[in-house]
RNA sequence: GCAGGUGUGGCGGAACUGGCAGACGCGUACGGUUCAGAACCGUAUGGACUCUUUGUCCUUGGAGGUUCAAAUCCUCCCAUCUGCACCA
């Protein structure tokens, strides 16, 4: 009967993260940055009581990378922090009827605790929270550069808001009644039409509506370009650059000017498939186009008609007038614009369908090249002209005008495009428009600019300050401003300045977000500080005369677009980072986070990153040259969530299991990307594993292994050190049960060969690890400044090697040679022809082709 | 509709540049240990046929194809997940 270990998982862990924490072995010397590996994880918004299975999942798959990696030999920093200013937080301090920094002096400190019982390798003096002054000071600051920068604006925009929670939601929490897993609900208690359709608000499914309110932007689209670009020269996954493609959603067109008839005017369309012109028949634009350039145009019969048309598409919200499948409507404006490809007269008319903030508020209508002009055409008694380019080569085009002319329609053979496929013929339009001064080659992107400011109270106060008196006089801070760097590459748009005048970036920061009890969002389009004269009224810093500050908070996403510049300089007042630190330790080396913020965190990161470049702040442009996507973590097939009641909380298998047990059975569920079900049958399984590998530690311990055993080891060794390089997490651990199943079949085990064994659990099993390490082994503390085992090629070499016999591509047996044989062919041949079974297949016939691959395959083809 | 991903036993999943499909684990069954249970240890475990063994055939969402050889490469479908979407 053998001897078994007593192992009080509890005791051991914890008395190892307290010797780790007093032993500082997880904090690098600044100082130095020779083999520096920053090893970030997105750090959570702590707006619940505590940590959830999901964040131990990919928190842990962080971990086990920095602690192979500090194995390896690299001084690794790895800190974490609080997401903790912003809507989320918020919202459950709402839902808690406290204070937000009430619940935050309360979860936040519970999260700690739950990450250091999880055994993570954080340097805690370098942790940091977004909410606090000291950290948001610095946020402010980066809102003043951006605004010195010329990158912050004012704008009157639509925005969602939810009338029964009476405030304003930002997009993501906008969403479909299904998303939601709400029924729909409207204020005014009347029914729902198109539930499928609608979007509702994501806490109390009432359906959104939407308001017109002053808003922050900050410019990203003057960065478009450079973001796409920058795609090129980081380590992403496909997946999250495609993404970000998508999103920015770069296209090439060209701004086509008609003339109108009648008229000392011209309208430009936008389009990408000039091609198509000799088939347009119609001109529309947008409600908001009309009220702009062409009021005055119309004549008094029809203006009436068109200004109620108008009226009442304006009365629509975005998302109304852009629902999928609505019927189209519209009003022929009385207007012509002149085609000067072939003189056409084409009518002008306005649709809401159209939107003015994408290309230049007026589409040419191509019925016949164009699914949704088509509808319109059809709807209107408007004429469908196709383009034949008397080419056949490009299959996607001829389709859709197949498809049109079932219906109807007038086809015009372009002998300009003939023999072109649309990728041609798109060129040589453009080139032609072009040299005739009627079109001019224009970049439209997908991206807009970044929506910056919140009618809310958890946040950092936006720190500008504006005077009436400075406006009335058109006092703007730019026209007196000397500050922004001469070399900045990227050209200013200023024609908004307007926008600025009487408004000033406060001189000393930080603005302090005041304690106020009614700090819950009212809707009346003001945040909450709205209602104190205390917080707004201040003096003109130019002028001297009453002035008021801004009452918007910054969206969450400022918070965390910079984080990752603080950790190293943490504790550093004067500035938000340190230069000489930053220079040593920056960028990261690698971003461990979740897919879900491939656009929005992601995107903000690398423009704040690439604004504080050219302001000369930083020396980079990429903050994350290498990402990592984890996948998701759910229970019972399903996303865990509060409302859904599958929440696990690790701390019950922490304390049943032990951390080693729980971190083990998360990085073995799957691979590392994937979305993986928790199951409490797993975890016993691999508490079972725990115990069996503490007993393998006990074993009789011998001078020398077995051949089978040493061979075993080395290529465990090189198996798990290429697989947690490439984050093959399930794979490492499944080999290492191999070479315990083997060992334990032995019954006995070399001292040796017990260190490598424990050096390949250690990152996943830290605690067992150093406890086996110290105590069992008795080496010096700590395995976790060891060095990582490296393989011996030659243990490896097997002296004989198992090569598969197929006839006809069939596996008909095996055959063993000696190592030094396996490359000679007619030896492989004879002794396989003598093997009895596959002698059987071969019936004495003559193969007419016999494939070789040495060392692997022999297959003899005699069909 | 567009873009990207995924599909392998009862389950989670392995399979490097095409070379013995199902590693490792869960679950299940039987046996051992036990007063009994838990835990532990051992054996078996894709399906069908044969059945004393040896063994044969089928099998990676479906249908074709390339190849001596396909889970892997190509074409077309189907299912499913995630973004974006009357974006001109």
């Amino acid at each position: 009967m053998k001897k078994k270990i007593s192992y009080n998982y509890n005791k051991i862990e914890a008395k190892w993260q307290q010797r780790w924490l007093k032993d500082k072995i997880y904090s690098p010397d600044f100082l130095v940055s020779n083999n520096k590996f920053y090893n970030l994880y997105m750090f959570p918004y702590p707006s619940a009581e505590g940590l959830h299975a999901g964040h131990a999942f990919s928190s842990t798959g962080s971990d086990v990378f920095g602690r192979f990696m500090r194995m390896k030999g690299k001084k690794v920093f790895q800190p974490m922090g609080y997401d903790s200013f912003g809507i989320h937080p918020e919202n459950y301090a709402i839902k808690t009827g406290e204070q937000p920094q009430t619940m935050l002096s309360r979860t936040i400190p519970h999260f700690t605790e739950q990450f250091k019982s999880l055994g993570h390798g954080y340097d805690w003096s370098k942790s940091l929270t977004t909410s606090d002054l000291n950290y948001y000071k610095w946020t402010q600051w980066l809102f003043v550069e951006m605004f010195k920068a010329g990158l912050a604006y004012r704008k009157k925009m639509e925005v969602n808001f939810c009338p029964s929670c009476k405030t304003v939601l930002a997009d993501e929490q906008v969403m479909t009644p299904a998303q939601a897993g709400k029924d729909p609900k409207k204020i005014d208690g009347s029914p729902v039409e198109n539930p499928e359709e609608t979007k509702v608000c994501e806490r109390c499914g009432t359906v959104v509506e939407k308001r017109d309110l002053e808003q922050w932007l900050f410019r990203i689209t003057d960065y478009a370009d450079r973001l796409l670009k920058g795609l090129s020269k980081i380590n992403w996954p496909e997946k999250i650059k495609t993404a970000q493609k998508n999103w920015i959603g770069k296209k090439e067109g060209i701004n086509i000017t008609y003339s109108i008839k009648k008229a000392n005017k011209t309208i430009t369309v936008w389009t990408s498939r000039p091609d198509t012109n000799f088939g347009a028949t119609f001109i529309v634009v947008a409600p908001e186009y009309v009220q702009k350039n062409l009021v005055r145009l119309i004549s008094s019969d029809r203006s009436k008609k068109v200004e109620e048309y108008i009226k009442s598409s304006l009365n629509r919200s975005k998302d109304d007038r852009m629902s999928e499948g609505r019927e189209k409507t519209g009003v022929f404006t009385g207007l012509f614009a002149i085609n000067q490809l072939n003189g056409n007269k084409m009518p002008i008319w306005v649709s809401d369908f159209v939107l003015m903030d994408v290309g230049t508020g007026a589409v040419v209508g191509v019925p016949g090249h164009d699914k949704r002009d088509f509808a319109f055409a059809k709807k209107f008694d408007l004429p469908v002209v196709r383009v034949v380019m008397g080419s056949d080569h490009d299959k996607s085009d001829i389709t859709r005008i197949s498809q049109v002319q079932e219906e109807e329609g007038i086809m015009v053979n372009s002998e300009f495009l003939n023999g072109l496929d649309i990728h041609e013929a798109t060129i040589k339009m453009m080139d032609y428009l072009e040299r005739n001064g009627w079109g001019k080659r224009v970049t439209s992107y997908h991206l807009r600019d970044w929506l910056i400011s919140r009618q809310r109270y958890w946040g950092p106060p936006i720190p500008m300050i504006y005077c009436e008196s400075c406006a009335k006089s058109k006092r703007s801070y730019f026209t007196e401003m000397t500050s922004l760097p001469a070399e900045a590459t990227v050209e200013v748009d200023r024609s908004n300045d307007w926008d600025h005048f009487g408004w000033y970036p406060e001189e000393n920061l930080p603005v302090e977000l005041p304690e106020i009890e009614d700090y819950k969002p009212e809707g009346k389009g003001r945040g909450p500080l709205a209602n104190h004269p205390e917080f707004y009224k201040v003096v003109c810093p130019k002028c001297k005369e009453a002035a008021r500050r801004e009452t918007d908070v910054s969206d969450t996403f400022l918070d965390s677009s910079w984080y990752f510049l603080r950790y190293p300089s943490v504790g550093v007042s004067r500035l938000p980072w340190d230069v000489e630190i930053t220079r040593k330790w920056l960028p990261t080396d690698l971003y461990f986070g979740g897919a879900e913020h491939a656009v929005l965190h992601l995107m903000y990161a690398r423009f704040v990153t690439m604004v504080l470049h050219d302001l000369k702040y930083l020396e980079f442009e990429e903050p994350f040259p290498k990402l990592y996507a984890h996948g998701l973590l759910i229970k019972d097939g399903s996303k865990m969530s509060k409302s859904r009641g599958n929440v696990i909380n690790p701390d019950l298998y922490i304390e049943k299991f032990g951390a080693d047990a729980l971190r083990l059975y998360l990085m073995f569920l799957g691979p590392m990307d994937a979305t993986s079900d928790f199951r409490d049958t797993g975890i016993e399984g691999m508490k079972r594993f725990v115990d069996r590998l503490m007993n393998t530690f006990t074993l009789k311990t011998t001078n020398r292994d077995s051949s089978e055993v040493i061979s075993k080891l080395h290529k465990t060794v090189k198996k798990v050190t290429e697989d947690l390089a490439e984050f093959r997490y399930n794979t490492s651990i499944a080999a290492t049960m191999e070479l315990v199943n083997i060992i334990r079949e032995k019954g006995s085990i070399s001292k040796l060969a017990k260190e490598i064994l424990v050096k390949l659990i250690a990152p996943f099993a830290p605690h067992l690890a150093e406890e086996v390490w110290v105590n069992v082994l008795g080496n010096s503390y700590s395995i976790h400044t060891s060095r990582w085992p490296k393989y011996d090629k030659n243990a490896i070499k097997e002296k004989t090697i198992e090569i598969v016999v197929q006839v006809n591509g069939k596996f008909r047996g095996t055959v063993v040679v000696n190592a030094n044989d396996v490359k000679n062919k007619d030896f492989v041949i004879e002794s396989a022809k003598n093997d009895k079974s596959v002698a059987k297949w071969l019936e004495e016939k003559e193969a007419k082709k016999i494939v070789f691959v040495p060392g692997k395959i022999i297959n003899f083809v005699i069909f």
